[in-house]
DNA sequence: CCCTTCTTAAGGTCGAACCAAATAAACCAT
DNA sequence: ATGGTTTATTTGGTTCGACCTTAAGAAGGG
């Protein structure tokens, strides 16, 4: 057996066992008595530990589980290990809870807006030579697929998204690409308004197209405000489509969840 | 008996029964079937609805419960309640989270110096006159205190902190406030390096009542500019210190974390 | 040496009981 | 009538013991 526990769990008492076993095994985690990898002791070790039931470990182990803690593995050798912490998890949550606020549109715009704007500056500063040059292909890309006939809102979709994360990457830092990766996550749903009209459609892969030549000049200036053009193109549309009000009336629906376990 | 369930609740099978009741609780809550306030049908209840034991059951429930979406009431009118989705927890999560990512300390700083300037910005924008006046006010306040003889850092430092809090305050926009939040709840601790070194200290206090003038002229680029010098005056700080290097090697520190059940 | 089968340790499910807390109803004394 | 006290009921929390499902490793056979 190399499950040896040279830890310290104390046995529990009073009206809320499971809150008491939960507490003791997130501080152990915490303080990095467990490393992500390490194997706890199996329910029924636990169960002795604590002096209590398999129901009530369980139940601790279960909240730690949902919380990103822990991650449960059955079979020989399986039992509960600690898991590297993921902020993705928690980014999916905050996307939820922001898609529950009811926020007016105008509020989250104004938000994503701003956010756009640091992104660009610190793209600038911190963008690869080569980076542009991948922009400026996709760019190309999406100019020459909104020309087409019978243009693929997928494909164009799937190509102004990656340009969103590309210009995020550029940041090189993760700060950026975790809160853009919540906003998106939660927004990003007027795409499909904005490339079905015909004239904006293009007007919009143009300008992706401009930024790229910005940005390879590092004219910071002349790419911040390109950059900024999108908003106006979307409220083009958004008022053409639902009246000039739209800012100010609309809030954000919520919508189901991707995140699965 | 007041709980009619016209709800669909379908009977679960397979071989993770707790996670197929969680998921369609979880649909029906975010779905708005269920509001905040409302009382979802009792274990037992659940129990024939979804045709499987109380365990499952409550194993679902326990992980809602843990995810905030639920709270439970014991005795008679108990049972499980929807709870209104609180912001503040996924943004304690969110910090913890990101303080155990041991980012290095110039990401971190490039990002709270993009977030500062992207507040100030909506805040020139949506600010009150009364907003500013205050901002004046509380900035005078704090040349005055940093002039003593021996200044009171504890009190110098809240009035920093609730200026930063005005400004984002002046957005009117509750997205920042909660990014601001969840910056600061993790960071924010060098504060009491800058106000420790008695030249800094004056110069910062002063840059405070320039910003407010700036902002009562409406003078964006001066308000930038002014806003920014804090990261000149900090990086002057840390490299005095820990050698120029500093902004490399640091990483962000992990530490207690503030949140209890 | 590889493939199959068996063993075993682990989480997952089940059901029946009992405990603890909170409300509501019934009761009683003033 | 009013206000406190007891009692019954509802509901989440805990416990126990049994069995199911899964997956890794061991044993065995080709």
């Amino acid at each position: 057996m190399d499950t040896n526990h040279p830890i310290n769990f104390k046995p529990v008492t009073g009206t809320n066992k499971s809150g008491a076993i939960r507490l003791q095994i997130e501080a152990a985690i915490l303080d990095n008595i467990f490393q992500p990898g390490d194997r706890l002791p199996s329910e029924r070790e636990l169960q002795e530990a604590f002096k209590t039931s398999r129901g009530s470990v369980r139940e601790a182990l279960g909240a730690l589980k949902q919380k990103g803690l822990l991650e449960a593995r059955k079979g020989a050798r399986g039992g509960y290990y600690i898991r590297e912490m993921d902020i993705n998890d928690t980014i999916d949550q905050l996307a939820v809870m922001i898609k529950h606020q009811q926020m007016p549109l105008a509020k989250l715009l104004e938000f994503q807006y701003a956010m756009d704007q640091a992104v660009l500056a610190a793209a600038v500063t911190n963008g690869k030579p080569a980076d542009i040059d991948q922009l400026d292909a996709m760019a190309d890309e999406l100019v020459l697929l909104c020309q087409a006939r019978d243009p693929d809102y997928e494909q164009i979709s799937a190509i102004d998204k990656n340009l969103n994360l590309l210009m995020v990457k550029m940041t090189e830092n993760p700060f950026f690409e975790w809160m853009m990766r919540s906003v998106q996550l939660t927004f990003r749903s007027y795409e499909f308004v904005v490339y079905q009209t015909p004239s904006v459609r293009t007007a919009i892969a143009q300008n992706w197209k401009n930024v790229a030549l910005a940005l390879r000049e590092r004219n910071f200036q002349r790419a911040t405000r390109l950059y900024g053009h999108w908003y106006v193109l979307l409220e083009q549309c958004l008022c053409k489509q639902f009246g000039h009000k739209v800012f100010e009336q609309k809030t954000v629906q919520p919508c189901v969840s991707d995140t699965q376990n």
